[in-house]
DNA sequence: GTTGATAGTGAACATGTGTGCACTATTAGA
DNA sequence: TCTAATAGTGCACACATGTTCACTATCAAC
């Protein structure tokens, strides 16, 4: 209702192509903002209902079914729409990359500065992750899986890591994620007004990161496994 | 209603202090059972409802508050428990030391085999951890903050950590309870019965661990910070 | 034995839920 | 301009939920 009145305020009639399917396109993204919405602060995918998330978008339950034929659905749609964001930020930073000076050190900063500019997909990534229905968190694994494989190779040309084999950069790889996951949930906990805490984090990571390349200048993966 | 015939059965008059108490602290401890039981596979806490968890337990859904005022409540109760097994584990692994040789191989094990054995305390941790309700979230993270804080006074002793100053030392335990509850998931997520895959992780911890303490062993802090 | 305390029952309530169905209004295409 | 398609509405349904209340049956203490 107020949607309607709004977009028909909004878009007087200046429309080349699919006025229809633009008006389709903005629901459907209202619903899933809805969802994102709500699930900030305390509240977990599984929990939400429905109707709850079609209130929030401004529409009446059975509309969803136009889009979503469930939550399910709208779940395997955030996955998407949030590695999205994801792999954008890989690409970016893979077409500019950074000064080898303090490498390391500007990565975490930059991530950790998208993930917060990111804010409701990363949280929604790191609950659903660990806790979703089963078809969700399979695919946020195999997201997550695909992530590590694409940093591995990223990584290998790096001169000090000439002591790894493919498994062994993948495992390394995974450590890297995994602590750049663990950060991230600190920081999306956090309070967003405490720069102090924030700093502290990105410090935090920082140093974690470094902690593991020192380790793996030092590694020797054994030749034949 | 079969609880309670099967007890009185079981325990005919030996009972020299309280059976009354027994009989409430063993249906308080079905009701915890049966939210642990609802939680494994798909489920999430904040996703259980009352009811159910009285159900499972056998019991009506008003009795669930002679034991409980909410599922907030049981919540909290379920962090003492899974944080107690887990405390049970460092006391032992303290009094009884492994031995110097492959000790960071055969802590993994330990670890993960006491994980697995018990599996539903570890996956609540893992899942609440991240998306439960914010009381029962904060819990979590400060026993883990514990934990963290307990490890890193175990590690200060090791000659090869002499680099550390207390900050950096938790900054290094920190990222060993990162991956130990990463290879944690993992653990928990994988079918049970197939071995080779349990072994795979385990195998992947186990190195992931070998590079933190590589790095470590490098590590030197900044003497004034 | 009698009596007070209480763990567990069963029914009731108001409210929230997912989903189906007939409908209305708007747009794309003939 | 007329017509078919369809995004969104409003209502209905059967059911699940949290919580309350009076109750019953059992145990502890006198």
């Amino acid at each position: 209702m107020r949607l309607k009145r709004t977009a028909s305020a909004e878009t007087p009639e200046s429309a080349p192509a699919g006025v229809r399917d633009e008006r389709k396109q903005r629901t459907r993204k209202a619903l899933l903002d809805a969802a994102l919405i709500l699930l900030d602060g305390e509240r977990s995918f599984s929990s939400l209902s429905l109707r709850e998330v079609a209130k929030v978008a401004g529409v009446v339950p059975a509309a969803f079914y136009r889009h979503f034929t469930g939550m399910d659905e709208l779940g395997m749609s955030l996955v998407d729409d949030s590695f999205h964001t994801l792999h954008q930020m890989m690409r970016g930073a893979r077409s500019a990359p950074l000064p080898p000076a303090n490498l390391v050190a500007r990565s975490v900063e930059t991530f950790l500065l998208y993930a917060q500019a990111h804010r409701l997909h990363f949280q929604f990534i790191a609950k659903e992750r660990v806790s979703g229905s089963s078809s969700v968190r399979l695919a946020i694994r195999k997201e997550l899986r695909l992530w590590t494989s694409e940093l591995a190779t990223d990584l290998a040309p790096f001169p000090k890591l000439k002591g790894f084999n493919g498994d062994d950069l993948r495992m390394m790889a995974g450590l890297v994620v995994n602590a750049m996951m663990g950060a991230t949930e600190l920081i999306l906990d956090a309070d967003i007004n405490d720069a102090a805490e924030l700093a502290r984090i990105h410090q935090l990571a920082q140093k974690q990161l470094m902690l593991i390349f020192l380790g793996a200048a030092q590694w020797k993966s054994k030749p034949a496994q």
